[in-house]
DNA sequence: CTTATGACCTGATAGC
DNA sequence: TGCTATCAGGTCATAA
């Protein structure tokens, strides 16, 4: 379910909780969808001083001691804080409950809950043997992509950029939806080649990203279904799709029909104008096509923010 | 090696 | 109302 911007909400909305607390007890519902998990230790019983990372869509929780447990939400997880005395919001689906503790007092609860079960935990004895076994397979965090370095990910594929754009090893932390506004604030057709984008395309694609995953950020996530933060707020940012889930709508920058296809059996959704899927070999900097309105002008949609200087995604 | 495909799950919704 | 089919934000193993 969540991508970047929503796992990353996630984690912002648990790091000042889990810093100052300690991990009293923990209890696994469901022992198939945690991995590593010999004892209570392997789940942060007794740490403290708890950091969250992230790296693409995947968390880590770091006890001072430095034991982490990765947490996966897959499509539906949530990892969800309650407070003292609270009951559960949900109680279907839940996976694992870490009892946490502030001081004397009791300090909430932490509920990981995944009813279609393709997320999961992974424990390791240090944040380095995490990396090693996991995050090291992984591309760069998207949130930090450069122009260079996205197109050096690309290499030379073959694939379309849709599919590229989703595979994890190529970029960390874009999925189906936030793929599909990038390449239309980008103006790139996801049927392009991956391998085959000039500096300039990469440039703006890469800028895309960013900026959208930083919108997507400070709107709280996108909440199609059942995607929440930390503290079971929903996200507000499905309101500025442009074409994700607009299929056979009119384009919000040209009023062109929307296209839309499968591709690597995703559904994807883009402007058939403004993302023309031959490379026309346009000078640097060019705007895609003549009769498109320029980027952000007349689409009712800000892009201001996109300039913010970048916030910490670690810690 | 790269790329494509189906499998893994549950739940919401549409159509009959 | 109740049934079935389809679709959904993500990976993974296996096959081509």
């Amino acid at each position: 379910m969540p991508e970047l911007p929503e796992v990353e909400c996630v984690r912002r909305t648990l790091a000042a909780l889990l810093r100052c607390r300690r991990v009293e007890g923990a209890r696994l519902a469901r022992r198939d969808i945690a991995h590593g998990v010999r004892g209570p230790r392997d789940l942060l019983v007794g740490s403290e001083g708890l950091r969250i990372d992230r790296h693409g869509k995947q968390l880590a929780l770091v006890g001072a001691s430095g034991r982490a447990l990765c947490v996966h939400l897959g499509m539906s997880g949530q990892l969800l804080w309650t407070p003292p005395g609270r009951r559960l919001a949900r109680t279907d689906h839940v996976h694992a409950v870490w009892r946490l503790r502030t001081g004397d007092a009791p300090g909430g609860r932490l509920v990981f809950r995944d009813p279609r079960r393709f997320g999961g935990i992974w424990a390791y004895p240090s944040s380095a043997a995490l990396l090693e076994a996991r995050w090291s397979r992984l591309g760069p965090d998207a949130l930090t992509i450069s122009a260079e370095e996205l197109r050096r990910r690309l290499g030379s594929t073959r694939r379309p950029l849709k599919s590229a754009l989703l595979d994890q090893r190529v970029l960390a932390g874009v999925g189906n939806i936030y793929a599909d506004e990038a390449l239309h604030r980008a103006g790139i057709s996801p049927l392009r080649e991956g391998g085959a984008l000039s500096p300039g395309e990469a440039s703006r694609l890469a800028q895309a990203i960013v900026s959208v995953l930083r919108q997507a950020i400070d709107g709280g996530g996108s909440t199609l279904r059942d995607y929440l933060n930390g503290v079971g707020e929903a996200g507000e940012h499905q309101r500025r799709h442009r074409v994700y889930g607009r299929r056979g709508q009119l384009c919000l920058r040209c009023r062109t029909r929307l296209a839309s296809d499968l591709i690597a059996q995703r559904m994807s959704v883009w402007c058939p104008r403004c993302q023309p899927s031959e490379n026309h070999a346009l000078p640097e900097g060019c705007v895609p096509r003549a009769g498109c309105a320029p980027r952000g002008v007349g689409d009712g949609l800000s892009t201001m923010g996109d300039r913010e200087p970048q916030p910490p995604y670690s810690g």
